[in-house]
DNA sequence: CCTCTTGCCGAAACCGGTTTCGGAAGTCAG
DNA sequence: CTGACTTCCGAAACCGGTTTCGGCAAGAGG
C-alpha cells in the first residue's frame, strides 16, 4: 500500500519527461530512440520523424549530464578569466561573454566560467578544470606569445579556440582582429594628414598581438614613405598609467611627435593626460589614434579616435569555431580573421606647423597614388 | 583476441580514475567507497579515513555529472546576464564574476552563464535552463520591484539568491548593499558643508534598490532638518544622457539647488555635462554625491565622490549564500547585507554662496547636534 | 549461553541516457 | 523457391556514480 501511495503521489511539475516515456509511448525501446534522436543510419526515417515528432510533442529533452556520461561530451564551453589584466579586459568581457553564450545556447550548448587571479593560478585552474572535464573545451581570449595554456591543452588533448593567433599553430583554431591593418591604417591616415614623425606605444609584450600590431605600424611608414625613428617607440602600454608615462617621455623629446598611434585604447587616455600636463591640445598640438573602442573614448575631449573590434561578434564566431573544433573539425580549417573598424572623432587633425589647405594637398596627392 | 588487444591498447592519460578504481585499489565495494566519500553514518571512521586517503594518494575526483544523475545536482550556479541594461552593468561584471567564481571553485561548484537581450528573453532563458537543468540554482543581480524571474523560480522550485532585496521575502535569500545608507550619508555630508537646496536624480524605477535609495535620500534629508523641495527630484536616470538631462532641468530652474545626490554614477557624470553646458564648475557652483565607483568616475575632472561598492565580495558571498540555498537551509537565514564605502574625491565643497568659515560653524553645529 | 541490537559493509538496483550485438523480417539474384 | 544480403529494431551491457536493502559479526542484556 505504501507503494502504491508513493506511486499515486507523484504529479509533481517538477518530473520531467525521461526518454523512456517516449519509448513507451509509441511502443519502442530506449535504444530506438536514442538512435533515432541522434540520427543512426540503422533507423527507417519513417520511424526517425515519429520518433522526432513524439519527442517534440512530449517537450522531451536529453538531460546533457546523463549523456555526457558515456559520451564524454557535457556540451559546455569553458572560459577562464583572468583577473590580472582586468583593466584592459574589462570592457570587452559583456560583450564577448553574451556573444559566446548566446551563439552557444542556439546550440544547446552552455558557458561555464571561472576567474583566477594570476598566470600561475590560471595554470591550476585549467589543470583543475581538464581533471573534472568541466568543459569539453575552451576559449582562449588574449593570446599570449608563449602561453601555458595551449601547451596544456594540446598535450591533454583538449579542443581550444584563440582569440588571437600564435605562430606554433600546432592544433590551434583561432579567430582574430587584423590589428596590424588597423595600425597600418591608422599611419596612413596620419601620414595623409601631414603627420611624418609618428610615434607608436605598443601594448603588453606577452601578448601576441603585440608584435603584429608593431610590424603594421612600420608597415605603414613604409608604405607612407616615412623613415621610422626607434626613440619614437614605446612598449607595454596598457593602463592610463603606462601610457602616460609614455606619452611624457615621447611628447618632451627634443624632436616630439606631432602624431602618436597606440595599441591599446587605455594607454591613447594616458596620452590624453600626458598631452594636459604639457598644455598641448590633443588633435591640434598632438594627434592620436589607437584601437580597441572602449566606451571611455566617447567621455573624453576630444573624442578618442580609435579602431572598434566588435567583441559581440567576436563571441559568437569562437563560440561556433570551439563547437565544430569539439565535433572533431580539423583545426586548420578553422581559422577566421575580420578586420576592424575605423571610428574618426575628434584626436586627430593636421599638424600645427602645417597649414590646412597644404595637407588637403597632400592628401589627394596620396589618394591619386593609391588608385 | 581483438578484447584483450583492446584492453591492452588502453594506457592514454586521460584515462580518469573512477570510484571502481579506488574500491578495486582497497578491496571495498563501489558503494562502500561512495558512501565514505559522502560523510555517510553508516561507515566506520576507520574505513572512511582510509577511503579519503586513498582518493587523494590516488586522485580521485567523482565526476560531478555522474553523480548529477543520481543526485539531480550539477553542482553549478546559474547566471542570466541581461545585456539590455548593459550600460550599467558592464563595470560591475568582471569584479562580480571574479567573486562569483571564485567561491564557487573553491567549493568544487562552478559557474554557468548565459546573456539574454531582453526581458522576455530572459524568462525563456530561465525556463529554458532550469527545464533541463543547467544549473542548481541561481544568482539573480539587480533586482527588479516586481521581478519575472523570481515568479519563476519560485514557481519550479528551484533556490536562487537575490543581489538585492525585495518585499515579498518568500523563498527569498538575499545580499544586498545598503544604498539607502549611502544615499542618507550623502544628504548629512551635503548639509554638513553647508548645503540646504539639494537635488535627488534617482536610478530606474524598475529596479528595487530604487524606493530605497529614495527613502534614503527623504531620511537623510530629514535628519539635518531641511525640508524636501518635490520639485528637486528627479528619476529613471542610469545613463550619462538621462543624468545630463535631468541635470539640465534642476540646473536652469529659477532656484538651482547647490548640490545634487545621484543613486548611479552614470547619471552624475551627465550632471557634470549638464553643468559644463551652463558653465557651472562641479565642486564649486554645484556640489555632487553619487553611488557605484564606476572607474570613470575617477576619470572625470574633478573626480567624483561617490559611494564604491566591492562586487568581488558581493558576488563571493553571493555565491556562498547560494550554495547553502541550493544545499536546503533556510532562506530566512540567507540574508546579509552591507555599507558601502565612502569616496571622498573632487566633486564636492561648500555652497558657492556660502563663506567657508560659517560653513565651518554649521559644521560644528551639527556635530554638537548628533553627538 | 542465548537472544536482540547495533555497527558496518556487500550486493544489486537505479539514474537517464548511449552503444554493441544479434536476430527477425524483407529484398534480390540465381 | 531457396540462399545470401540488407534493413531495421530489440535486448542487454555500459557509463560512473548513488542509494536501498539485507546480512553478517560483534557487543549488550538477561
Amino acid at each position: 500500500m505504501t507503494a502504491q501511495a508513493r506511486h499515486i503521489e507523484k504529479p509533481n511539475r517538477l518530473a520531467r519527461i525521461t526518454i523512456s516515456d517516449v519509448s513507451d509511448a509509441l511502443g519502442l525501446t530506449k535504444s530506438t530512440v536514442s538512435r533515432a534522436m541522434n540520427d543512426y543510419p540503422d533507423i527507417s526515417d519513417a520511424t526517425r520523424t515519429r520518433v522526432k515528432r513524439m519527442a517534440e510533442k512530449m517537450g522531451y529533452h536529453p538531460l546533457s549530464h546523463a549523456q555526457a556520461i558515456k559520451t564524454g561530451r557535457t556540451k559546455s564551453l569553458g572560459l577562464v578569466i583572468q583577473m590580472a589584466d582586468h583593466d584592459s579586459q574589462r570592457p570587452f568581457l559583456a560583450e564577448f561573454l553574451a556573444g559566446l553564450s548566446t551563439n552557444a545556447s542556439q546550440a544547446g550548448w552552455t558557458l561555464t566560467i571561472a576567474a583566477s587571479d594570476s598566470a600561475e593560478a590560471t595554470v591550476d585552474t585549467f589543470n583543475d578544470m581538464i581533471r573534472n572535464h568541466k568543459a569539453d573545451g575552451f576559449v582562449l581570449p588574449r593570446t599570449m606569445v608563449n602561453d601555458p595554456r595551449i601547451a596544456i591543452l594540446r598535450d591533454n588533448g583538449v579542443p581550444f579556440v584563440l582569440f588571437g593567433r600564435t605562430p606554433d599553430t600546432e592544433a590551434c583554431a583561432w579567430f582574430d582582429v587584423l590589428g596590424e591593418d588597423a595600425m597600418k591604417d591608422a599611419v596612413t591616415h596620419l601620414a595623409s594628414l601631414g603627420h611624418n614623425r609618428i610615434g607608436f606605444i605598443n601594448g603588453g609584450m606577452q601578448y601576441s598581438y603585440a608584435p603584429l600590431r608593431r610590424a603594421g605600424f612600420l608597415q605603414g611608414m613604409t608604405d607612407a614613405g616615412l623613415t621610422v625613428d626607434p626613440d619614437l617607440m614605446r612598449e607595454n602600454a596598457v593602463t592610463i598609467a603606462e601610457g602616460a608615462a609614455h606619452g611624457r617621455t615621447l611628447l618632451s623629446s627634443p624632436t616630439p611627435p606631432t602624431a602618436i598611434v597606440c595599441a591599446v585604447d587605455m594607454a591613447a587616455l594616458g596620452v590624453y593626460r600626458a598631452a594636459a600636463d604639457f598644455g598641448l591640445e590633443i588633435g591640434k598640438d598632438v594627434s592620436v589614434i589607437s584601437y580597441d573602442g572602449i566606451p571611455d573614448g566617447a567621455h573624453v575631449s576630444p573624442q578618442l579616435t580609435t579602431f572598434v573590434a566588435d567583441f559581440r561578434d567576436a563571441g559568437e564566431r569562437i563560440s561556433a569555431l570551439l563547437i565544430r573544433r569539439i565535433k572533431g573539425e580539423d583545426p586548420e580549417n578553422l581559422r577566421e580573421t575580420t578586420e576592424a573598424a575605423f571610428l574618426e572623432r575628434g584626436s586627430t587633425g593636421t599638424p600645427r606647423h602645417m597649414p590646412a589647405d597644404l595637407a588637403r594637398a597632400i592628401t589627394n596627392h596620396c589618394n591619386q597614388d593609391l588608385s
